[in-house]
This record gives structure tokens, sequence and C-alpha cells, in this order.
DNA sequence: AATGAATGAGGTTTCATTCAT
DNA sequence: AATGAATGAAACCTCATTCAT
């Protein structure tokens, strides 16, 4: 039994993968970087991955991975629409506006052009999946008649929307000497807009 | 008289290596790739700009400079505060989402790291601008008893953040199959969440 | 009657080649530099001069042609040789190493290799000349029994190398902060020693 | 065992870049001509060197190097001085007149203005460290009584610049048709004049 | 399994030179 | 006569990738 597995190893390119790219992008970001910051050879990568795109490809999708399921509500029934609108929303936005979170979307909007199908990737296994998670929350309150009858679509638009945009902010502009936003309150406050927004006339 | 000016040299340049540095990235365009799309050779680029950096900065600049006159809600007195958050909201998000401005957001995002003088006069002539005239707006309907009492600046975020998650959208997800989404809805519903977060109790 | 004739035009440009040719060598100067330094546009240069190449030789061989008639001692007969040849010493010292006039070996020397006929022009112009008439002189000594019989080529090239060694000297080592040389005395020292070594025993 | 350790290599390409340099100059030489030469790639070049500036330099710096040890005269004590002196003159005028040494002054004269650091390196450590040698050697048979008391600082200048031009001569003049300079005979020659100039009136 | 050494492909940039005006 | 604008031909350098050991 090795000490270090080969999926130990695996990982451990990953993670070193994770901040190179999210540092410098896809193309700027050096695969001698990412040895280095291993504390192994550039030739021992290859062992572990194909090529620099494999490595790209497969941090993105185990980041993804790893992500969605701390995102989505776990159970709809036993709390009101209300509150777990509210809840989802301060959870997602706090998960992904976290610093090991944000660079993902930064990551999928910046190279999207260049790897197209993990933008397709991220869009089908991530906001398709929040989004639709979040119209369904809204169509079981107005089912309810928690909410008011609207376009639950673009409501759950909205609503991705600011996480992303909370993301974003943390991620491009607050390196930049942005003012710092307060997530929690960002959080309260959007869910405070959607869920009037989403009240009964 | 010359048929054609430098000024006129320096646009043609600068819409070529939109196309090619919004379908690429920084990185990944070819300064070869934009003199054939302008239809001059490589080193009459380098007559107009210093660098690939340079024109890329030109670029953005130019692309910032030229956006935000058409994004302002030009008058905050005539009408009230809800139908005119409501055209901002709808006039922006529609410009924005436009073919020829998506890729700007989707560019500040992806190499901001890279260039964080960029994103920083991104965040300071764009956004903090937009941000500003938003809460602004929204103050100004408070002072006039036409909304309730907020945190205009959260709110702002809110209005703010739909509007470039508009614009990715378009330039992320369509292109790689996302249901494309009725801008003019998208906004209108929007703006009925904010103005029904504002709406006074 | 022109204002400026084309031949004061080569004069100008040559006298700007000098500066630059001097300051970069033949591969590190610009023509652009050229042309700024005259005031005219890089264009121009070509109705003067053929090429780059062209306007360094044109360059060479006229500060060499210009410098030849200004070291030779003009008159064999009307002085003793020894005082003669101090005199020439002395005066083709202070010339050579003058500031006008040093960067020609140096250049000489560093592009010999790439331009070889200049190398050779100057070697035959200049070197073999001086030279020779150096030698002459000696020999001249010898016959009136001035001087011890020596090997006279030699002792020329005595002459010569302590002649080249001030201007290079003063144009290379110099600026990079070597202990200036008072050259009228070195010339006195080096005359001093050549004529003890050609004192007759 | 490796059968070319990295000591090798970075010899063999200095050994290389010194043909092309000599040949060439460092402006007009190739990297691709070094790398031929050795018979690698262009880039593994750069695994050695960080740039051809850095060979350049290296490639100086080691020849300076290499070279003073072999020219200084080892030992001030042991025999008159007139027969040090000679004896320093006919070595250090063979050893600069070498093929393979004489292209440093003449490299040194060529791209000082370029790279001044090595021309001040060449300076402070050949030229001073020489002409240092010989005025002190100079100065010891002052002391002795060999010699006269001249200035012992220019009769050195005139040694170091005999043997500097016998260097150049060699590797600008006589490959454009120069009559090839008897180096050995030129040293005696020189030795001689410097000595009777030495010589007590 | 691991790596030091090597490379090929490619990109940016510079500059002498030309040409239409 | 003069030039602004344009270009083609390099040259340096980088880096993902491979391979012998």
């Amino acid at each position: 039994m090795p000490r270090v597995t080969p999926a130990d190893r695996r990982d451990r390119i990953i993670e070193a993968a994770r901040e190179e790219f999210a540092t410098h992008g896809f193309a700027l970001a050096r695969m001698e970087d990412v040895a280095k910051r291993v504390g192994i050879s550039r030739a021992a990568l290859y062992l572990a991955f194909d090529s620099k795109e494999a490595l790209f490809r497969a941090l993105v999708s185990e980041v993804i991975t790893a992500l969605m399921p701390t995102l989505l509500p776990s159970d709809y029934g036993t709390l009101p629409a209300p509150a777990l609108l509210r809840a989802f929303i301060r959870n997602a936005m706090k998960r992904m506006a976290a610093p090991d979170m944000a660079f993902l979307p930064r990551l999928i909007v910046g190279e999207g052009r260049n790897f197209p199908e993990l933008a397709q990737f991220y869009h089908e296994t991530a906001t398709i999946c929040v989004l639709g998670a979040v119209e369904r929350l809204i169509l079981h309150g107005v089912e309810r008649g928690e909410f008011a009858c609207v376009d639950a679509r673009m409501a759950a638009h909205g609503v991705t929307g600011s996480i992303v945009h909370a993301a974003l902010w943390r991620s491009v502009f607050e390196p930049v000497g942005a003012e710092p936003i307060d997530v929690d309150w960002l959080a309260e406050c959007q869910a405070g807009m959607v869920l009037a927004g989403l009240a009964g006339g």
C-alpha cells in the first residue's frame, strides 16, 4: 500500500492547478508552475493528465461536481417557501463568493469561448440545475399560495444572477480596489427584493 | 485628402481586435489574425499601436467609453422614479446584452487578473458609475416618497447584477446551447421585482 | 540655385550617421534615428544613399579621407628626423584621439568582420599609409645617421600602435570610468621611448 | 553518470558562441547558428543561458577570466627587471595575438558602447591589472637601479598598447590582406624599444 | 514511477526598404 | 524632392510536450 496513491497525486495536482488557473487563466498558466507547486517535475504531470487542456477540464469538472451538492437546498417540504428561498440565497451566495469557489464563474466566463464544452458542462451541470431548482422552489411556493403567480423562470434568473454577481464582484473587482461587499447582507437584501417581487399582490 | 485617414485605420483595427479578442481572449488572440481581418500586414498594426497589450487596452477603453453615455438615464426629474428605474433597466440590459457589447464584461471578467488596471478602469468608469447612478435614482425616489427606505446600495447591486447576468448569459451560455432569454421580458420581470422590493410597506 | 544642394544634404546625413554609428555600431544604429537627427524622413535618406550599408561605407570612407591629410607630416626634409618623428607622434595621437575621430578605429575594429572591404580600405588607405610614412621617416633618419639601424617596420608598428591605443582608450574605456590619459604627455613619453630605441648604439 | 554533463554542455555552447560572436559581433550573431554549431536546438540554448545577452556576457567573462592568469608574470624577484619585462612582452603578445584570444579586444572595442559593463569589466579585470603589473615591474626595476626614472605609467601604456595592437592586427587586418606580422619578432623589437627608453641615460 | 534534458511550433516585435501621392 | 504608410523578412524567446535513463 503506497503512501501516496495515484488518486492522491491527482488531487494534489488539481489543487495546484486550481491556484494557477485561477490566478492566470488557462493560456497564461504554466505547467511548470503547477508542477513546482506540487513539488514534482513537469514530466510527472503528464503521467496523471494527458495535456494541459485535460488538466484544466478535470479541474473545472471536479470543482463543479464538488460545488453542486453544497449549493442546492436539500429538502423542499419542511419549511415555507419564502424561508427556503431566503436560506438558499444566503447559502448559495456565501458558497459561490467564497475565495476557493469564486474563481469558477470567472474561469468559465473567461475561457468559455475557448472551451465551449466546459461552458456547456458548467451550464448544464451548474446553471441549469440551480436555475431549475430555484424555479421549482418558486413554483412550489406558488402552488402552496405562498407566492403570487409570476414568471418563475425569470425570477430564478434574478436569483442566480445576483449570486454570480456576488462571486464576480469578490473575485474580479475587490482585488482592484472595489468596496468589499458584505455577502450576508447583500444576500439578505436580494432575498428581500425577490420575496417582495414574489409576494402576492 | 487621403481616402483612409489614420483615425479610420485605427478604428478598423480596433474593430478587428474586438472580434479576435472577444473570440479568443487576450492571450490566444493572434496579431496576425487581427491584421488579416483588417487586410493589412502585421507590421502595420504596430504603426497604430505599440503592442498587443496596447491594442487590447485601447479596445477595452474605447468600448467602455462608448458604452457609458448610452447607458445612464439622462434626466432624473421629469418622470416618477419607478418609471425611470424601469426604463433604465430595460435600456441598460438591452445595451449590455447586445452582441457588440456583451463581450465586454466577459473580457473584463476573463482578463481582469492579468490586466488589473483594465479591471480597475472598468470598475471605476462603468460599474461604480452605473451603480452610483442607480443608487442616486433610488434615493431620489425615496426622497419623493415613491420608494420605501431600503439599502439603496444593495438594491443597486441587484439591478446591475441582473444586467451583467443578462450579458454573460448571452455571450457565454447561449453560444453553447443555453435557452435564449428574451431580454425585454427579463428586464420587465427584474424591474417588477426590484420595484416590488422598493415599494413602500 | 537651391538653398540646400544635394551635396549639402549628403553631408548633413553623413554627419548624423557619424553620431549614430559611433554610438551604436552598425547593426544597432537605426535609419530612423539618423533621419530624425537630420530632420528629414526615413525615405529621404534613400534618395541620397542606396542602403544603410552604403551610408555606412560612405561615412567611413569620408572620415578616412578627411583624416589622412591632417595626419601625415607634410615635409621630410627641413627638420632633423627625431624632431620630425616627435612632431608626428604628437600630432597624430592628438588627431586620432580627438572625440570626432576616435570612433573611427573603434568602428573599424568592431565592424571589420562584417565589412571586410571597409577594414581593407581603412587598412590600405590609413594604416598602410601611415605605417609607410613613419617607416620612410625612420629610414630617412637612418640614412642621415640620426637613427641607428633597426627594423624600421617594427618600429613603425610601435608608433602606430600607440596612436591607436590612445584613441581606443579615449573612446572605449574612458566612457566606462577609465582614468583619463593626458594625450600630450603620453605622446611625449612614447616619442621618448621610440627615439631612445632608435638612438644609435 | 551522464555522458554529457551540464557543465560540458555549457562549455560547448560558449565555445560555439565564441566563433559566432567573434565572426559577426553581438547584434549580427544568430542564436540559431550557435545552436547549429553545438548541434542542439535553439531552445536548448535557453536551458543553459537566459538570453543572448547572458550568453555573450558569459563568453566574455569566461575568456577574460581564463586569459588573465596566463598573462601576468608570476614572479618579480628572481630575474633582472629588463629580462622580466622582455619575457612578459613576448609572452603576453603571443597570448593575446593567438587566434583564440585575439577576438577578445576586437569584441570589447566593437561592443563596448552597447555593453558598457563588459567594457568596464574588461578594463578593470584585464587592462588595469596588466597595466598595473607592468607599472610595478618597471618601478621595481627603477628601485633596483636597472631602469632610469621615467613615468612608469606611460611606459606601461606603451607596452600594453603594443600588445593590443598586435592582437588587433592579427584579428582585424590580416583577414583582409594585411601583411602578417611575426609576433615574436615584433615583441622583440617592442621590448628593445621600451628597454632602450627605460635604460638609464 | 519519475525526471532532466531536449525540442518544435509558434508568437510578438523590429526595422530596412519601397511606393503612391 | 519628399514623405507617410506599408511590408516582408527575420530574430528572439516561450512553453507544452516527449523521451532516454
